[in-house]
RNA sequence: GUGGGUGUAGCUCAGUUGGUGGUAGCACCUGGUUGUGACCCAGGAGGUCGUGGGUUCAAGUCCCAUCACUCACCCCA
């Protein structure tokens, strides 16, 4: 019986990884231009801290957590209360007024796998606390709209508003009594939401639901005063920094913690996983969780969904290491010969390879191409004897005599300047 | 948790009305005269046909079960 990765646990093999690199950095070099921190927490948690945050009736913590059942603790299914514990811990609201933090790494969710669905799966994370003002919305939606658009990711921003816990109550009964004099047409999971979450209801996908609540109430024509100028301000900001975006009023977020602002990253190409990436603003969450009275908002990307939509392109580019030197030996002394010089020329910041396993001439050079190598120094029994090794440019061609030194690191000197 | 689809070489796949597992492609190894890559040619290696039952003289093929993968529902990034 071989012994395979569980289901939903998938590898990332060379071939593969390499993407994942070209994604980490490029969202590196985004967040840094944006002046963010990176920060890395643990994937354990107190089992509570998600049950607090994320909220105790969503699917994620009733079904989905891989939780040690008899140790209280569970491996993290999203980054944001994590990330917020830490900020509390460490006290970092006193080190700065306002903090711009990412984080990238994986995340559990004990779902039925699919495609972009994972149960292990990856997501970058970025986030800003200690500020309510309506920039950092529209700055941050910028910035993932900034690092999709890097990537060649073509997507839509969609965008609405939750409101606060002075106006969604309001809007939350009005809305249930719009629902209930609808009730016999909608499906049962709609009539089920209507008791849980009743502002699910809006963004099911059975179409005769849809039809339904196209005609129900808007959260964006309930918006108390300061929500609905701080709305106004964040769209605003996107039109100043020149963001396209479209407001979707039946668009809400599955976890308990989001306020005013909630947006996501739309794509078509991946069959029902759509949202990209997704956020929002959650004022409430820092003091919830036993921090300072502050606000804050932050988005994340999932990473499988970057990575396939990167696959369904033609040529994406990643810069995959070649090889600068290969050096080819024949024979036993030849091979002795080259071994501590290939580490030398490693000392020198050279990437280099050597066969060990006395193959041919032809086999290496095979290899030396297969890996892309730059050059190829010969070592052969004659070389050896007369002092001199051949440097081949593999892509021109040209082959030139060069005099072996005794001293490794002289040799490897000199290979250097002929290989820049 | 609920449906549908698919399981044959490392990967992508042929396999007829049931009749000996494919000179298939990619990848790998070795050769194609002394020691030189890409292209080409030849050869080689690689398999419990997902697993377990059943029908049959005979099963990769038909039937049942089971597992895995996958897509979708749900939910979500």
């Amino acid at each position: 019986m071989k012994i395979k990765a569980l289901n939903g646990f998938k590898d990332i093999v060379p071939g593969e990884v390499e993407l994942w690199q070209k994604v980490e950095n490029t969202a590196r070099d985004i967040f840094s231009r944006f002046n963010f921190s990176e920060i890395r927490m643990p994937i354990l948690e107190k089992t509570d801290l998600f049950a607090r945050s994320i909220g105790e009736a969503t699917d994620i913590v009733e079904k989905e957590m891989y939780t040690f059942i008899d140790k209280q603790i569970t491996m993290r299914p999203e980054a944001t209360a994590s990330l917020i514990r830490a900020y509390i811990q460490h006290g970092l609201h006193v080190q700065k007024p306002v903090q711009r933090l990412f984080t990238i790494g994986p995340m559990f969710r004990h779902e039925r796998p699919q495609k972009g669905r994972l149960r292990q799966f990856h997501q970058m994370d970025a986030e800003v606390l200690g500020t309510a003002t309506p920039r950092v919305d529209s700055e941050i939606m910028a910035m993932g709209a900034m690092l999709l658009q890097e990537l060649g990711i073509t997507v839509s921003l969609e965008m609405n508003s939750l409101g606060c816990p002075a106006c969604r109550p309001g809007f939350r009964e009005k809305l249930l009594h719009f629902i209930e004099e609808r009730m016999d047409k909608l499906c049962d999971n709609c009539k089920r939401r209507s008791k849980t979450n009743p502002l699910r209801v809006l963004d099911c996908k059975n179409p005769r639901c849809r039809e339904e609540v196209e005609e129900a109430p808007s959260i964006l024509e309930h918006l108390c005063a300061d929500c609905d100028e701080h709305f106004t301000q964040v769209q605003k900001g996107l039109q100043d920094l020149d963001v396209q975006y479209s407001l979707n009023k039946f668009m809400v977020r599955g976890l308990d913690y989001y306020t005013r602002t909630t947006f996501e990253f739309i794509t078509e190409d991946l069959g029902s996983q759509a949202a990209v990436g997704a956020g929002g603003r959650y004022d409430g969450l820092v003091e919830k969780l036993g921090g300072p009275k502050v606000p804050g908002i932050g988005f994340a990307l999932g990473m499988e969904r970057l990575i396939l939509l990167l696959q369904q392109q033609e040529d994406v580019e990643t810069d995959s290491a070649t090889v600068d030197i290969f050096v080819a030996s024949l024979g036993d002394t030849a091979s002795e010969f080259a071994f501590p010089l290939v580490h030398a020329l490693r000392q020198k910041g050279l990437l280099t390879a050597m066969d060990h396993e006395g193959r041919s001439l032809k086999s290496q050079m095979k290899q030396a191409n297969k890996a892309s190598a730059k050059f190829v120094l010969i070592l052969g029994e004659n070389e050896l004897e007369q002092g001199q090794a051949v440097l081949k440019n593999m892509a021109t061609q040209e082959q030139q005599d060069i005099a072996i030194l005794s001293d490794n690191n002289e040799m490897a000197s000199s290979l250097l300047e002929r290989c820049q």
